[in-house]
Formats: structure tokens, C-alpha cells, sequence
DNA sequence: GGGAAAATTGAGTGATCACTCAAATGTGAC
DNA sequence: GTCACATTTGAGTGATCACTCAATTTTCCC
């Protein structure tokens, strides 16, 4: 009777995804992944090899989307600051029952990976690493352009800008109005555009 | 062989408390916390009646100290906002090592809870929330005093300092230096100075 | 000192955990 | 068409999960 169709590995992943973020590792059973993914579990561990392996692979998926993500706004906006503080508006933006409004993934991962098993915890923080090099060189690229003044740094700025994007995504993961969203999304982007140097 | 000594509920507690700090709910198992109170699980059910209500002790006591330490840091300051800045600044003079690095324990149960298991994280939340009321009456004594616009947010203000106090929390957490971790602080605790009202 | 109450003990409960593997079946080369 | 291979299947693995309880020992009142 077995071998009813071949599973996408797309679809599997992204149904994973969806899953991990929500529920995180550790609350995560294997019977969970098995209805998600619509698996058995001699399935899952012949196309993963592990939950843990499962969820590294779930994290990396994040992480581009999110990478991705910035660096498409960045590159929409007209200047590297006005990027940054626009990505900071999108988040008041998002509908309430978006699967973003519960906090970073990899935020998450970070806070509630434990000592013993830290591999995931490392993983999670090598890609807000990433993320923030990102934003450092967005600063960067600013300073270049002489949005920023040149005594800036680039390294702090974008340690703070991430530290600012995991609180106001902490916010929307309570249970407060959009309305208030947006004022604290707000004003994090007026933060971000008032370092610029006037120009002439 | 039974009965060795009675157990010290205090303790044990203080025991339970660390350890869940570290771990959180679902990555502490039982054994965890058999070995870290130093009791069976008989006296442990006899003592506390299950893993979560022993976790929602702990949590409480947790909230205990947290509030007791931010009303003391306020009535120690010369005003609310010199307070709150206090707040801030002590935060970076923590020890690397020191259990608080390791971020909220409070955000920590919030971002782990599950939908399904939501009663840890609901009780997170009012622990929050009561944080929060903490600090609005702070800045609305600030108001009182002339130390603020009459026109200022109280809540609104709140809040945001709850999320600054998320993000340094997140960032010490990670592996920065002292030294990047007080300019932050400092960063924070100047922007709520900012706020006070040049008098006369 | 004697006896009842209180409290700790730790082996053991069924359930669930992540995970395995022999069997069954679809797939593609020829 | 046939056969070798790749892949899914799902019952079952031992381990560990949170938790229970009869037995045992100490405490304390008299």
C-alpha cells in the first residue's frame, strides 16, 4: 500500500516552517511534523535526517526569506537610511494575524535554545549576525554617501538598529492595537531618519 | 529510609527558579529539577503540585524580585526619570557571567509558550503588563513633577521603555563586551533624560 | 515512651518521545 | 513487459516523559 505520491520538498519545508516558528523546537513532536507535512515518520527521516536537522533547515529557510526581504526594501528605497527606516514601517503594517506578529524566529530559537543542546542556539545567532552585517553595511553605505557623518559607526548603529527591530517585534507579539504599533514603528523609523546629515 | 530532611521550600524555589531561567518549561524535565532541589518526585508533588504550577511559582518569584528591584532603583534616584534612567544603566554593569545575561525570564516563557499551552504565557504577560503599569506610573509621577510635558504619553512611554529594556536585555544576552553593552545603555538611559523638561 | 499524624522515599505507572527498518510499491531503464 | 532501484509505509524500538502511591521513617503531642 505505501508509496503514495512523492512529497514536495518545497511545500514540506515551508509547512515545517510555519510549524517550528510557531511552536518552537522543543514543544514540537514528531507527531506534529507528521501531520504538518503530511509524512510518516520513515519518510521524514529518509528526506531529513533528523528533527534537528529538520529545523536547521527550517531556520536557514528564514533566514533568507527575512534576508531577502531587507535587502529587496533596501534596494526599493531611495537612499540607505530611508531603506532601513522603511523597514521598520513595515512592520506596523502587517494584518494582526500574520505568522510575523509572533516575534522572530530567530529570536526565538536564541532565547529558548538551552546550553546543553546549543548547536541551534549558535545557528540562530550566526544568522542575526548575518542580518546584522547586513544593516552595518547599509549604514556603512550611508556614510559613503554622506547621508551619515563620517565619525559614525556603522557597527554600533546597526547592533542598535537590530536590537530596536527585535523589540518592536516583541510589541507586535502582545496583544496591542495596530494603531500603537505603528506609533512605535513610528518612531523608530524617525530615529533612523533623523541621523541624516542635511545636505546644503 | 525515607524521610531525610524536611525540605527547604525557599530553597528550593530559588533552586527551581534558576533552573527554569535557564532551560525553560519544556526543555527542564524532571529529572532537571530532581537533582537541582535535591528531592524525589513524591516530595516534589507533595511540595508543588505539578511541573507547571511549580513553574508559575518560580515565575511569580521571579516578578517578585525583578519589581522589587526597579521600585527600589526609583525611590533611590533623585527623580522618576533619573530612576528609570538608573534602571537602564545598571543593566551594563553586570557580570558577564551574571544568570540576569541570559535575558528575561519573563519575555523568555512569553516567546516559548505555545497557543495550545497558553497559560504560561498568558501569566508571562500580566507579569509584563504589571511591569509596565510599574513604569507608566513612574513617567506619570515624572508629569506631575514638571519633570515632563503635561502633554506626554505616560502608557505610550512605557511601553517603549519596556521594549528598550527587551532589546538590552537581548543584547546582553548575546556574546557583547561589557563595553558595547554600557554604551547602549548609556544611549537608552540618555534618551529618557532627554525627555526632562529644561526648568527655569 | 507510645502512638497518631506528617512527610519523604523510589520503584513503577501508562503515555509519549525521537527514531528505525523490513516489507510493500511505484518508477524508469531497456 | 520485466526487473532493479528508489521511495514510502506504519508498526514497533528503547528511552524518557510527567506523575503516583504504598511503604517507611521522623516528628510531636501526651
Amino acid at each position: 500500500m505505501p508509496r503514495a505520491q512523492p512529497y514536495d520538498r518545497d511545500a514540506a519545508l515551508d509547512a515545517a516552517l510555519t510549524l517550528f516558528w510557531r511552536k518552537g523546537y522543543y514543544a514540537t513532536s514528531l507527531k506534529d511534523i507528521e501531520a504538518a507535512l503530511n509524512m510518516k515518520p520513515g519518510s521524514i527521516y529518509a528526506a531529513f535526517n533528523s528533527k534537528e536537522t529538520l529545523f536547521g533547515l527550517t531556520l536557514e529557510r528564514y533566514f533568507r526569506k527575512q534576508h531577502a526581504d531587507f535587502v529587496s526594501t533596501l534596494k526599493a528605497a531611495a537612499s540607505p537610511l530611508q531603506g532601513l527606516a522603511d523597514y521598520l514601517r513595515r512592520f506596523a503594517r502587517l494584518p494582526l494575524d500574520d505568522p510575523q506578529r509572533s516575534s522572530c524566529m530567530l529570536v526565538k530559537t536564541l532565547l529558548g535554545a538551552t546550553e546543553q543542546d546549543a548547536k541551534l542556539g549558535e545557528l540562530a545567532g550566526q544568522y542575526i549576525d548575518q542580518m546584522i552585517a547586513e544593516m552595518a553595511a547599509a549604514f556603512e553605505q550611508a556614510k559613503q554617501l554622506g547621508e551619515l557623518p563620517g565619525e559614525a559607526d556603522a557597527a554600533h548603529l546597526a547592533r542598535r538598529y537590530q536590537a530596536d527591530l527585535t523589540a518592536l517585534g516583541f510589541e507586535a507579539s502582545r496583544r496591542i492595537s495596530r494603531e500603537e504599533l505603528a506609533v512605535s514603528a513610528e518612531e523608530l523609523a524617525q530615529k533612523v531618519e533623523a541621523m541624516r546629515v542635511r545636505q546644503t
